[in-house]
DNA sequence: TTCATATTCAACCGTTAGGTTGAATATTAT
DNA sequence: ATAATATTCAACCTAACGGTTGAATATGAA
């Protein structure tokens, strides 16, 4: 897998922007076409139809033509990837924890050896 | 709530880069000073320094100095904020994907009532 | 004290990101 | 045929990003 980090990092940068997140929770419930995405925001259906390019790149949102609409819905998939990612980070992070504890736990059990040995005339 | 959203911004925007991540797995293994993480890229150790300090605006990554040198070292907390979106977003999805399913079901039922009505003379 | 090391600060630079406006294209409605 | 609607394309602007270099600061070692 060589494609993975760039598409993590399309994935990530578009669920950086709070816009594209609003979208996509938008289409999370329901499929919508762009004008009516577009419509709650303050800003031009242009800069929204550049956010939604965004989210397809990442494959986050599909497109299906219809006429002269296009209707948008939401693709969970790639979700997984960024999940993953973090799930792997956190592996990580608790099997140091462990690591750690377990060397803690020895040191102790030494500690009480060397004491009970020492009481224990 | 009201960071939320900013918080969020910036945990994913950290998260986003390819180097920032590669730190961030660094330290997820072992804490370590910043020239060492340094070390490994291509880049100058400026350029890393700035990165570290995005990671630590997103309170991924925690500080401890000790003298001339700075210890770095993971925080997964954010990671569960940026997880909690994305199955916020998958619950959602799932819950409209139940209640298309339900719908479906409702509507066969509905033609196989009318079918056996119909036979049913 | 002097020198070396660890790190940041400050200024700069090229590229990208997010936004605007105006025109182009394609489809549907009158 | 004409007009209205849905959408993108293209050019442009500004601010932010990722990077560089050089100097500043603080601490530790000789």
């Amino acid at each position: 897998m060589k494609h993975a980090a760039s598409s993590l990092n399309q994935i990530l940068t578009a669920l950086a922007d709070p816009t594209r997140r609003a979208i996509l929770h938008r289409l999370s419930t329901a499929d919508a076409r762009v004008t009516e995405i577009a419509r709650p925001f303050r800003m031009s259906l242009n800069a929204v139809s550049k956010h939604i390019r965004v989210l397809e790149r990442a494959r986050l949102v599909r497109r299906r033509r219809a006429g002269r609409e296009h209707f948008l819905s939401f693709n969970p998939a790639p979700l997984n990837d960024a999940t993953a990612w973090m799930e792997g980070q956190r592996a990580l992070w608790s099997a140091r924890l462990n690591a750690l504890d377990a060397m803690l736990q020895a040191e102790d059990r030494a500690s009480f050896d060397s004491k009970t040995k020492g009481s224990m005339r």
